[in-house]
DNA sequence: ATCTGACTACGGGTTTACCCGTAAATAACT
DNA sequence: AGTTATTTACGGGTAAACCCGTAGTCAGAT
């Protein structure tokens, strides 16, 4: 029994490509293909394949928003990534997606098949490029990052984790037994070393910067 | 010339155990220990040493403030983690407070002195469990949230994304050429479907769940 | 002993955000 | 043709946030 994959990418060409790798396969057979979100609906429902690859942008349509509506619909379908972006942003959000696998463009014959074959068993596979990246990335955001670097004083953080656990002034104040102008100051304090304008300024400035991240 | 090492772990046990790993070693050499912050910035002040081997957890102080802290004042510095968690935040957050390596407290001898080496030439080591957790972790997070997965309408998300660059109702209204009523509602029916109270809850709900991340 | 930084707090004002109900136009699906 | 979802908008109000200046206390540094 071979296993069905659907193709969903834009470039004709790609899915010509990613055919000749496959075709006369007795291991794979592609049984459609879609160069668009609503095209790619209606064959994957069509067809029911085992796995779905995929490119991210299809043209207009968003291949991380489609793969979340295909896994909505239907949540035993297994999507593989298949994308020229070694992106941590893209893997991540594919992955959050329910993508189960991960593989760039310009991998060989082996890798795609190898991918298919390990997100078929039921496992996650990404490329062995994808996992250095997404190392390097963790470990490289340290740089962006000491530019940004301020100083808090330790009642300025105790008020800015609250801050970010969606409290308001006065439930901030209530909770450290100060008056609400106080928290008022250290808010407009913590506003002035970030350039944030409101709370959620500070908020996105904390998710920014990772701030308070580890627990 | 033998690789000058400072260990900072509030556990004598485990400070004993990789004294015990490296002693008479023509390669290592521990110059100094320390069992809390204070002491470890003293320390590693007057031995400058090559490497600095720090726990997350130092009894009272936090290992990654203290990390960051040390690089802060002394930029050339390398710092391994030695830890038992493996944990996808602490390894984010040591990582991005600037230490070059994460090693497991089970690791072997022979993975800890490899990440000594690597780190000592200028390069970033992660053991292979580290690299394993992380890649499942993103894998895995989408389980987690799948729970909590709500739709919005596409003018929702575009009022979303707006909020989520720090801009008022106002701004939003001119922005889409509409009242700021109408984003009023728009704002109240995205608290409703997320439950946050404020926009502050809106962003921080859209980065529990990741919304909006890819570009 | 003075000075700086951090934390505290108030007054008085403006603006923005949030709450609640109502409701019309449009599109889409049935 | 009728229901439903979406987007649009208003009125009237309350509560919260934000702005700006002032000012006392207390600890630690010079």
């Amino acid at each position: 029994m071979k296993m069905r994959i659907v193709l969903v990418d834009d470039h004709k060409v790609v899915r010509d490509g990613v055919k000749l790798f496959l075709q006369n396969d007795e291991e794979f057979s592609i049984v459609g293909e879609a160069g668009n979100a609503v095209t790619a609906l209606s064959v994957i429902q069509r067809e029911n394949p085992d796995v779905v690859l995929m490119d991210l942008s299809i043209g207009e349509d968003d291949g991380i928003e489609l793969t979340r509506k295909m896994l909505g619909e239907n949540p035993d379908l297994r999507v593989v990534a298949l994308t020229m972006h070694n992106d941590y942003q893209y893997v991540q959000a594919m992955l959050e997606a329910g993508a189960k696998g991960y593989v760039l463009k310009n991998c060989d014959e082996n890798e795609l098949r190898e991918a298919l074959r390990t997100v078929m068993n039921g496992d996650i596979y990404y490329g062995e490029e994808v996992t250095k990246m997404v190392m390097n990335n963790m470990a490289h955001q340290q740089k962006n990052e000491k530019t940004a670097s301020v100083t808090f004083t330790p009642r300025e953080k105790e008020v800015y984790k609250l801050i970010l656990q969606e409290l308001t002034n006065q439930e901030i104040a209530d909770k450290l037994f100060i008056s609400v102008r106080t928290v008022e100051v250290h808010k407009r304090n913590l506003m002035e070393k970030t350039g944030a304008k409101s709370s959620t300024g500070l908020v996105l400035y904390a998710v920014k910067n990772n701030l308070f991240d580890h627990p």
